[in-house]
DNA sequence: GTTTAAATCAAACATTTGTTTAATTTTGTG
DNA sequence: CACAAAATTAAACAAATGTTTGATTTAAAC
């Protein structure tokens, strides 16, 4: 599908409404205000709301994509360089990106299987096989431990991060941090959890218990 | 308020619809017929259907509080072992009321300064306020590192079991357990999360890096 | 400038929504 | 049994929903 300004446009607005109220809970009409555009033109453009929702997820699933696969192939960085990378990726693209990732949160949780489905199976199945190779070339090298389960501590990876963004309000709350900008704000969060992300990794990888 | 059995009967039916399909998603006919009830019981009960959600929020919360009041003041317990205690009933807690956790994500998600979110702000800040004494203690005693980000440490212990929880279905398929009955899977999870949460928690309390 | 297709619009459409009504049945009490 | 309160029901209500229609405007091509 090619996404024409408007398209865009609509999809932008769309985005930013299911990740605040739901799917359900968002109308065609409030949509339609939201892109400045008349309520007819969800139908005329995408044929339904439902076909919306695919559209821009299909649109926002392809940006957010990690880019790794140069940087997995680079001999010059060691596997813990490259699990650090993939971390600070990770948070990035999800702090990048947060409405899309209320949307995706909420739409994982029910296990219909539709189009929407298959393509959270897809990303997620993507970004599994990059950590695998990751980690097993490290514990070739002899740098990791044997024994580790990746899909758990993918768990803890994109878990943490999106409790984070998920919950941000009450973290911001609980940590008195309601004197920064949103901007200094965000910041915070990105910093405090790579260095947390990459101490545990690094405890999960390399300590012996 | 008082939960006559039908009470019960209708928030439980509640409960399980919107935590697959959201508040907005499930209509009160939805509820009424899984309830085995007449469509205008749920107003008469409950006064509407927001009411009725909110009904259900308070007669879960109750029973979602962790109980570690006795066990905290407990002399013969190491702290290390009172953490462990505490994320084991953390799993507990969450994995036997999957419904309602689905419900309470979906819900934190919209910053609504409503009678839920409050509660939730509650819960929140309690079991906050729990493992808070807990690491203190075990500062004090010398047997953990000072300097610990107790927020961000518990964004890990829920977002991992959060995210298990939610994505259950894409963890089982990418380990092939399907094989597994849905018991001895729900059981599996429990055993892991415990296992890999604890030697979290170990690293990220008793380690030098 | 004329023609043709695409884009935009207000209005209408049929359903579904949450809630209320008013009548009926059940229950508990004397 | 008689009576009152509570529980239950089918029907109706207005409002909101996603979608379609048919007319009108804009844009592009010749």
């Amino acid at each position: 599908m090619e996404y024409s300004e408007k398209k865009v446009q609509i999809m932008e607005a769309a985005e930013k409404l299911f990740a605040g109220k739901g799917f359900e809970g968002t109308s065609v009409r409030d949509i339609a205000e939201a892109a400045g555009v008349n309520l007819a033109m969800i139908s005329y453009y995408f044929g339904s709301k439902e076909k919306l929702m695919e559209a821009m997820f299909s649109y926002r699933s392809e940006s957010f994509k990690l880019q790794l696969e140069t940087m997995i192939h680079n001999k010059d960085l060691e596997p813990m360089q490259k699990v650090e990378q993939l971390i600070d990726q990770y948070i990035e693209k999800l702090m990048n990106q947060q409405c899309f990732h209320r949307v995706m949160v909420r739409e994982q949780m029910v296990n219909n299987n539709g189009l929407i489905a298959t393509q959270i199976q897809a990303l997620k199945k993507r970004n599994q096989e990059l950590i695998k190779k990751l980690i097993h070339e490290g514990q070739k090298k002899g740098d990791f431990k044997k024994h580790i389960d990746i899909p758990l501590l993918m768990m803890t990876l994109i878990g943490t991060v999106s409790q984070l963004v998920t919950t941000q309000h009450y973290y911001r709350e609980i940590n008195n941090l309601q004197s920064l900008s949103e901007e200094e704000f965000q910041k915070h969060i990105r910093r405090k959890l790579s260095q947390h992300l990459k101490g545990i990794f690094k405890a999960i990888l390399k300590h012996e218990d």
